[in-house]
DNA sequence: TTCTATTGTCTCATATCGTGACAATAATAA
DNA sequence: TTATTATTGTCACGATATGAGACAATAGAA
């Protein structure tokens, strides 16, 4: 049982978080930096000696998200011994005038448990923590380098998102409640990374028969008004 | 740091696999009893403070089943509070005259990664560890009633490789070298838990190009002989 | 030689998907 | 009012994949 600050928490165990949003052009994902560092990385955090592994990630979230019900799927356990042995953690402490004793619990082994998060962009009031001076939206193709194997993380994160895509309501965590089948399918392109065929897209999606078709959404644009679609679960 | 022993593991965490055989007609997994408790669970261990995580469950497999290289799957990481405590690991301990100190590292929270492994059913040697006294296979219709919740570990590693089936040369590693047609749908039908149509299964196969095939397997039947194919991967 | 069970392959109807065409619209311009 | 333009909803057609049955080619036994 490891004391930090008040609370006791598991030793040698933590989780990062890939939460993912939608601009409405491209999938971005949530970066923190670190104070007078440069140094950016996952939102993470750790779990409390009696709270369930789920319910931790679902706190820190809610603490960098402002949004209660996430929603999350876990995807890898990463448990190489020198995942985190990289240096970075101690410059972090330095520039944070923290004490750096040899076996202070922040340098040791962590095994990280890695969830995505799918969230409606813009309900999120990003917030960083004590130890970082920002936290923010980066575009996939944009992102900064980030500290340790976060970068691995991500990028296995995009690709059980690829895999899920198929068999999970994906479209329904990063769109507002109602939206047009346009909107749905650019959330389609930038998981994939791929263009797809308007009319193929719109015959798939409709032949699911999991949309209820609403009311037109006029824009003031000089073309046809496209129907407002909602998830019917 | 956690001393058990000589050596130190990591605390707090474990590790639990799914070792999948095909005996030619059904899959089955391996359990482990333990002395004089009538206790079942999966094959497990700890990590030690220096070794990956995936090696660790590597020279757990090698010690239960003699086999080296392992085909391994991650598939989820349970994180409940209270998943081992059910109280079962007392009755463990007791039986095998344990000292039961209020506390012995094995009576406190377990965080889990757990694994599943395709195997061929016949290199396998099943051994026991200190604690237990058999290591069998159990065909999944007919397991014993496991302790914690390493049941719904094994539902979720048959959904896991359910989903796996279609991406990953799992009959490979579950089959000799050279195998039959009908051996190959054999598995997957035991896999999916039904019945496959024999000649649409054979064409998809086959339009894969994966297979590569060799001579004719005379088994002493009165009928046509069907081919040997191996994997060309 | 005949018979039986199994295997490899083909055919045909059906379903699904890629691709393009086209009419219906919402605002603007003439 | 009437063109114009960009976008949307839908259909049509061929190509491809899948479900389901048919049938000839065996290997051994009767």
């Amino acid at each position: 049982m490891t004391k930090k600050g008040e609370i006791s928490y598991l030793p040698n165990l933590a989780y990062d978080s890939v939460v993912f949003g939608f601009s409405g052009e491209k999938l971005k994902i949530l970066i923190m930096e670190y104070h007078n560092t440069g140094l950016f990385a996952l939102p993470g955090g750790f779990v409390k000696y009696d709270e369930d592994l789920n319910t931790a990630v679902k706190r820190g979230l809610k603490e960098r998200t402002g949004i209660e019900d996430i929603y999350l799927e876990q995807f890898y356990c990463f448990g190489d011994s020198k995942r985190n042995a990289t240096g970075e953690m101690k410059t972090i402490m330095e520039a944070n005038n923290l004490p750096i004793e040899e076996e202070n619990w922040m340098l040791e082994r962590f095994v990280s448990v890695a969830y995505y998060a799918l969230i409606n962009y813009e309900m999120v009031v990003p917030t960083p923590d004590e130890l970082s001076d920002s936290c923010e939206w980066y575009a996939l193709d944009e992102l900064p380098p980030l500290i340790q194997d976060h970068s691995i993380i991500v990028k296995k994160a995009l690709e059980t998102l690829r895999l899920n895509l198929e068999r999970k309501l994906v479209g329904m965590n990063l769109l507002p409640e109602k939206f047009t089948m346009k909107e749905l399918q650019k959330v389609y392109e930038a998981i994939l990374g791929e263009e797809l065929r308007r009319t193929t897209f719109q015959r798939k999606i409709l032949s699911l028969g999991i949309l209820k078709r609403h009311e037109k959404q006029y824009t003031g644009a000089s073309n046809k008004a496209p129907y407002l679609y909602s998830f019917n679960v």
